[in-house]
DNA sequence: TGGGACCTACCTACCGGTCGGTTTACTTCG
DNA sequence: CGAAGTAAACCGACCGGTAGGTAGGTCCCA
């Protein structure tokens, strides 16, 4: 009776346990593990509590079969961006877009993550979201440290270069979740920008001499 | 029978109203508003519910109450910021000084902020996050128009900047928020390295020519 | 003695979770 | 072929417990 949700119901339609897994994201996202019902997650996929404990055990274990779920997806998508020896600008570009993409592809899924991230809730804990932030910082400040390696970026703590990136990829994260003022700007372009003000820095004419 | 709370307890004593704003901020900080229950706000503040009741109204209004308390605070120490006719590098810092400054000492505050600022709870809506985010942006892209009006900035848009510095300043912020891998740089000196890098970039000698 | 501050005891609604059953699709075997 | 069996998929009705919220009273100080 309804087309086929996001995530994948490859074996025949719209099966059950998709369908509870695209709601129950979108619910936990919206509003935190605690803030929704196993009841509302049945409703709006259209089935009865007893079938989501068939499928998941227990809301926590939902939970938790989400989290994995995002996370494969996330880090299988992240892996691509790593690649070779790529100049240090490229390197950040398709870290920074496979970042933006995933948000614009998958709103849903980065929701759940950013608010999971803020704030554990109260029935939902032994979530690895401490996992999922240093796996991600980590690889990031070994790509850093490479391109200082190569001096392609200044020496200081590769630390404070990665945080600072991150923040600013983090941002426009955000902002594309936005309900009102969503970047009006595509992924790719998004993504050049933050990298090239990254690498070259906001001083203008007035300022040249640096500290 | 306890010390005073964080929370002005001014006219008389540890008053109850004050901590009770104490445990509440404290909790819903930790796990958000629905994963809170008035019992354990009550049972935090050495209190009941109808004395909760009695001075709040409801569990939503003692949210709303908090928020408000909690942005005054907040928008009281970034004004100082704005200041007179500094110079960019200035101004900066201290809007990033303020924020680390306000983390630091009012920790519970800055983890009720961000932890409400991602995805708002089931019983508490209506609170103006929005706004808090957009004054608290508007501010820095005023700041940052006139830096660029200077010749002190590139003439690139000011949302682009305002979001890349922000982005660094946020996510300093909630590093030092972090439990187990809390920032060790003071806030001063934390601030100058942002600024900085902001400023001048991380290309390195090897990334002379921009693109 | 009257009113603010505060508490004990309780209400209804809804929570996560389960019980016992029905439907469906696919074997199995006479 | 078709009746019997079986296991997975799914659901209506319900459980104990706890949520937010309140009625009604006691205490204490002005």
């Amino acid at each position: 009776m309804e087309h086929t949700t996001e995530i994948e119901a490859a074996e025949g339609g719209e099966a059950l346990p998709s369908r509870i897994v695209a709601a129950a994201t979108r619910l936990f996202a919206a509003r935190g593990f605690a803030g929704v019902s196993v009841r509302e997650i049945c409703e709006a996929a259209g089935t009865t509590k007893p079938t989501l404990y068939y499928y998941f055990g227990s809301k926590a274990g939902l939970y938790r079969s989400l989290f994995e779920h995002i996370f494969d997806r996330f880090f299988e998508l992240l892996r691509e961006a790593e690649a070779a020896d790529l100049p240090i600008r490229e390197v950040l570009l398709r870290f920074a877009e496979a970042h933006l993409k995933w948000v614009v592809d998958s709103p849903d899924h980065a929701r759940f993550v950013f608010s999971s991230s803020m704030g554990p809730q109260k029935g939902a804990p032994a979530i690895d979201l401490e996992g999922f932030r240093e796996r991600n910082t980590a690889q990031l400040v070994r790509l850093i440290q490479r391109g200082q390696a190569r001096g392609e970026l200044i020496a200081a703590p590769p630390e404070d270069l990665t945080f600072t990136f991150m923040g600013a990829v983090v941002m426009a994260c955000i902002r594309h979740l936005e309900p009102d003022l969503p970047d009006p700007l595509p992924p790719t372009e998004r993504a050049r920008r933050i990298v090239d003000l990254f690498l070259t820095g906001a001083a203008g004419p007035a300022l040249e001499s640096s500290p």
